[in-house]
RNA sequence: GGCUAUGUAGCUCAGUUGGUUAGAGCGCAGCAUUCAUAAUGCUGAAGUCGGUGGUUCAAGUCCACCCAUAGCCA
């Protein structure tokens, strides 16, 4: 660790303010949460930005379906998010929305910009519209026979049952959904990002950032087809912010969606007294990080690029993408109750076993995880209860019973403690790469390790022998200072566990520079079960509950 | 349909630029142990590395095709 610290802001992708939480979205917030508590504890500026998605035809409509506004609306799913996410330990610094000024602001700047340098274009173009409601119809919201396969109930824009993909106008039969009348073809006015113009500046970041290969390959694939003009504009009635000098016209959600990002970082540091600039400026020394799901890399990798750039802003440090989540295996499924949403999920469950399974199991790449069921108790108990807190389990009586909760004075192995430390550098180094199994794979070799050391040194058999009371209690000392160190490199992942022992050690809160300073002559409290085993019927309970929402919804 | 990925022990995953008998954890079996939330330690069984062909002295690792799965096609 040295004193050169980082400025690093931080972003989960936003959520859509439609929906609940649900396990999916928490895979993301999770890695990113890891990631932002990791560089915390390290010692550097890290700032963890997020904010529901509030604009868009969805929330427009569902809001019209609840006789509310969508104001309304999404004010109430913003609490829900909040309190969610919250549940999962997920510490944003701020959780904001993109229907707030500060987001109108960026976007009117920043259109503005564009535009005055030429990048907008406008163009007419057809598109099919609902003559009963009145509005044009995004391609969801149509629907119809597949012209390939002829599967029914098809949406506009491709087809579930061959997967091949098409344009609305090829629909045979299509129908709108909002009002089950026959769509027709209507002439708008739209407006363009001309995105073409930034290929060689997008070329140069992509060589320039550190994309993932995977990521880096499908841009290829994208530069060789061609980048296309991006229609960033939606008619009236849409709910998000209108085009300046374009009455009736509206920003696209996506256009403002990742302006988002700036908009909650600037609502925070307003309110601290701070300059936004420093972080967003053309020539900002910050580091700027996306997590994203790897449906969503074209907003992230070419647009929202482009669109910094060609409005004077920094460019984003690098863009982490990561895979879908399954359970057992299989999509989520609301039918097999394995929609898992985030309030059923903690209805029944403690937080950190999902933690510290979606860290195992995240190797900093694209592809899906999987959450087994049967795999996540057995891994959770085994490695949780059954090693890491296993070793203060059993220390902590010897302490408390036989030496009044007093830590010996010396280490009785140095070379494990120090190996212990010395495993933190390629801990860390994992941790930064987002290679969460990894380190979680190096942390549990360094428990059994530690068990090890127990077992070898059999405390209850020197507690039955005279004399032996120094011996005893600097072994059982060690152990737990073995085990304080585990607990530092898991706090990013596990922050309940990690405050729940530093009260059992009774000590300030831990942080990565408290590596090698070891605890002696210290009192600790009680012991007290530090985690529950994750039980069967809980994880049941979660499952039959899931399909009990499908039936309430 | 095109493209980018993924497919390794029952389960979840590692496998660097191709090179001796393919690794780990969980689970399982046996033994030991009883300090600990039936936790721990030791030993062991278990894989024709999705399939078929090919390149090579040598391929899980390269090439072609095929199959399955995920995402994207703005």
């Amino acid at each position: 660790m040295t004193g050169d610290q980082r400025k690093i802001f931080v972003t989960s992708a936003l959520p859509y303010a439609n929906g609940s939480i649900h396990i999916g979205h928490l895979l993301e917030a999770i890695q990113t949460d890891i990631w932002v508590r990791f560089q915390k504890i390290r010692g550097h500026d890290c700032l963890y930005l997020c904010a529901d998605d509030a604009h868009g035809t969805p929330i427009m409509l569902s809001a019209e379906q609840e006789g509310v506004t969508p104001e309304t609306l999404i004010a109430r799913v913003h609490a829900e998010h909040q309190r969610d996410y919250a549940g999962f330990e997920i510490g944003f610094d701020n959780f904001y929305t993109t229907h707030s000024r500060e987001n109108r602001e960026f976007a009117e700047t920043i259109y503005t910009r564009l535009n005055e340098k030429g990048y907008i274009k406008r163009r007419t173009i057809k598109q099919f519209y609902d003559p009963v409601k009145e509005m044009f119809l995004p391609d969801r919201f149509i629907r119809g026979e597949c012209p390939f396969c002829r599967a029914q109930e098809q949406y506009g824009d491709s087809c579930e049952a061959c997967n091949r993909t098409y344009a609305p106008t090829d629909l045979v039969n299509p129908v709108s959904s909002v009002s089950g009348a026959t769509p027709i073809e209507k002439e708008s006015e739209h407006y363009f990002f001309n995105l073409p113009e930034f290929e060689s500046v997008l070329q140069d970041w992509i060589r320039a950032g550190r994309l993932q290969p995977e990521v880096a390959n499908k841009l290829d694939e994208w530069f060789e087809a061609g980048l296309k003009e991006w229609d960033i504009s939606r008619d009236t009635p849409y709910f998000g912010f209108e085009i300046p000098g374009a009455p009736g016209k509206y920003f696209y959600v996506w256009v403002d969606a990742p302006m988002g990002y700036f908009a909650s970082l600037k609502n925070l540091l307003d309110r601290e007294g701070l300059d936004v600039a420093a972080f967003i400026a053309a020539d900002s020394a910050a580091e700027m990080y996306h997590f994203i799901g790897k449906d969503i890399m074209y907003f992230h990798t070419l647009f929202w690029p482009a669109v910094l750039h060609g409005s004077n802003h920094r460019m984003p440090t690098n863009v982490f993408v990561h895979g879908f989540l399954t359970v057992d295996g299989q999509k989520m499924s609301k039918s097999r109750g394995t929609f898992i949403n985030a309030r059923t999920y903690l209805d029944h469950l403690d937080p950190e076993y999902l933690r510290y399974y979606f860290a195992a199991k995240s190797g900093g790449g694209v592809d899906d995880i999987d959450l087994n069921l049967n795999d996540f108790q057995q891994r959770v108990n085994a490695d949780l209860v059954g090693k890491v807190v296993n070793i203060a389990s059993r220390c902590a009586g010897f302490i408390n019973k036989r030496f009044a909760g007093q830590l010996g004075a010396v280490v009785h192995d140095e070379g494990l403690l120090e190996e212990f430390v010395a495993a933190g550098e390629s801990i860390a180094a994992s941790c930064e790469a987002r290679e969460y199994a990894k380190a979680m794979r190096g942390i549990m070799a360094l428990a059994d390790r530690a068990n090890q050391y127990i077992d070898r040194h059999k405390p209850w058999v020197i507690a039955k022998e005279d004399g032996r009371d120094d011996e005893l209690q600097n072994i059982c000392s060690t152990a737990l200072n073995l085990f304080r160190i585990l607990i530092i490199y898991l706090k990013p992942v596990l922050p309940g566990l990690a405050e729940n022992s530093e009260a059992f050690l009774d000590i300030q809160p831990l942080s990565w520079d408290d590596l090698s300073a070891p605890l002696l002559n210290h009192r600790i409290k009680k012991f007290k079960p530090l985690l529950a085993r994750v039980e069967k019927d809980k994880i049941d309970a979660v499952i039959e509950d899931s399909k009990e929402n499908l039936l309430i919804n």
